[in-house]
DNA sequence: GGATAAGTTGAGGTGACCCTCATGTTTGGC
DNA sequence: GCCAAACATGAGGGTCACCTCAACTTATCC
């Protein structure tokens, strides 16, 4: 039995949303390290009230994350219904792209790891693993190179979390067909 | 007549190697950012010493990365001397990559300008012009795309600044050859 | 070996951020 | 309208980094 939610009060709702907001706008700018109390000066709420909805930082970050982060997983489900495989493989890293390229917080999100808010990580999950699967299908239709790995969309997509993503994912997608596949290294 | 360098004293010089070498450690590892304190206790100085030798942050990077920066000018000079330009093309990216992977704070260097320590700039400069001509023999002799530009390399060598270097690199070279280019979007 | 310029030291002022908690305020049910 | 529970507040203690400077130490030159 989870522990029972009971609803805030209005006034706690209201300063919620505001702090909410202000960290959605500033870890945008400057990243989930971002000062806490820039955050509450910019809720125009102090910075007791920070702490007392939101104990930890993590639980901040989960609250204005975990819905993108659903958001993603999906695109993901979306580019696995893709008629062209190489079309939903093509989608889900535009998807990511332009979302990361617009937030530094959530790219920040995508690459690092919470032990401390298990409902983000299990969305990536999730998400990774429907993301596996549109990997099979572009690479079983012969359009995706045989060597991709989940692993690389990571690569991927940070590398491109910059405003001129269009540009580079292009480069990116042209070194990902099969037709121009040359071997790796062997390196792992 | 610029201002007439008197040598250091004996201990001073000695301080001196002492704090570089430890600020190429701790930049390697933490960044451009990382503290100056840290770097004073990891040279076994004092914080004083730190800033008589080096008034500025800024003086104290250039000291540590002037010469890399000249390294890496010359990696483009020798790359602008294969035989095969495909082959010296992707001999300047190797070096890059190889140096940047290994060293955090060089590819903080590398990716933000120093109006303070224009001597650093002008060899980014330099390396800059030389590997220009290097895209523009690949380019002539059909094995680079020619839609490939100069600033598409600072997007290269920071999506690899990482361990895994060689197997993205290998993805990105496959984009950038001739043969593999689909159109890139018209934006700018 | 003594004078002096060069160099070293670290305490301390300043400011940013973290987080807590005693005090004061507001809300919502009766 | 009143009251208890829920909530907001911001001063304050702790940490860490920045940078300065007056007092002390050392190298160098004669």
């Amino acid at each position: 039995m989870p522990t029972e939610e009971r609803p805030l009060r209005r006034d706690a709702q209201r300063n919620r949303d505001l702090l909410v907001t202000a960290a959605r706008e500033v870890f945008g700018c400057a990243g989930l390290d971002a000062s806490l109390e820039e955050i509450a000066r910019r809720a125009g709420v102090s910075i007791g009230t920070l702490y007392n909805r939101f104990p930890t930082r993590v639980a901040l970050i989960e609250a204005v994350f975990l819905g993108p982060l659903e958001l993603s997983a999906e695109h993901a489900e979306r580019a696995a219904e893709f008629e062209d495989p190489w079309d939903g493989f093509v989608y889900f890293l535009e998807r990511s792209c332009e979302t990361q390229a617009a937030d530094r917080g959530f790219t920040e999100v995508c690459s690092r790891s919470f032990p401390d808010a298990p409902a983000m990580d299990a969305v990536k999950e999730r998400a990774g693993e429907t993301f596996r699967k549109v990997i099979c299908r572009a690479q079983a239709s012969g359009q995706l190179r045989a060597d991709f790995r989940l692993e690389d969309f990571d690569f991927a997509v940070s590398a491109t979390a910059h405003p001129q993503w269009r540009r580079h994912l292009a480069f990116l997608l042209d070194g990902f067909r099969a037709e121009a596949a040359h071997p790796l290294p062997d390196a792992d």
